[in-house]
DNA sequence: GCCAACGTTGGC
DNA sequence: GCCAACGTTGGC
């Protein structure tokens, strides 16, 4: 792991993409495509970077979850399927000469065995101040702190 | 299915 | 630039 290496929170509905199509997916990679928020395509495109840490979370599922770690392996390129009229992220303001949506690439490291729930993770106190768990919180790209990694990782062995 | 909390859009 | 209306997210 490079010594400055960030760490990421990303949301996904299981229904449409769940960690364990990641581990289908082939050499384990996917781009991260349809994400249409400003604030989270300007992590995405100005802050994240090749070799940082990255926690999967299944949102609108049963059990909301912390799911398992994943690593990015390419940075900020446009999204593709912004261009695509039968794409449900379809974005007629964006074009190939001025995009405006940008996805980055993901590599699974591991799904942890048991996952974490967001139930469970509101009881540990290093995670209070934790993006995930701010009441109205809905930024499907959020910046994790390093303890709060860290503490994650802990619970997840 | 409900609804709170957001973000976006567009009239003025 | 304000703000009401609307659409979306996502836990419960």
């Amino acid at each position: 792991m490079a010594k400055n290496s960030k760490f990421w929170l990303l949301k996904t509905e299981p229904e449409s993409f769940s960690i364990q199509d990641l581990a289908k997916s082939p050499k384990q990679t996917t781009c991260w495509d349809g994400v249409r928020n400003y604030q989270a395509r300007n992590f995405m495109r100005d802050e994240m970077r090749v070799g940082d840490r990255v926690l999967l979370y299944h949102s609108s599922s049963e059990t909301p979850a912390i799911v398992g770690l994943a690593g990015v392996v390419r940075e900020d390129y446009p999204d593709h399927t912004a261009w695509d009229p039968k794409d449900s992220h379809y974005d007629p303001g964006s074009t190939k000469e001025d995009p405006r949506w940008v996805m980055v690439d993901i590599k699974l490291e591991r799904i942890f065995r048991e996952p974490l729930p967001l139930a469970k993770l509101r009881g540990i106190a290093a995670l209070k101040e934790m993006e995930l768990l701010r009441k109205g919180s809905r930024l499907s790209v959020q910046p994790v702190r390093k303890a709060e990694f860290e503490a994650i990782l802990k619970l997840a062995q």
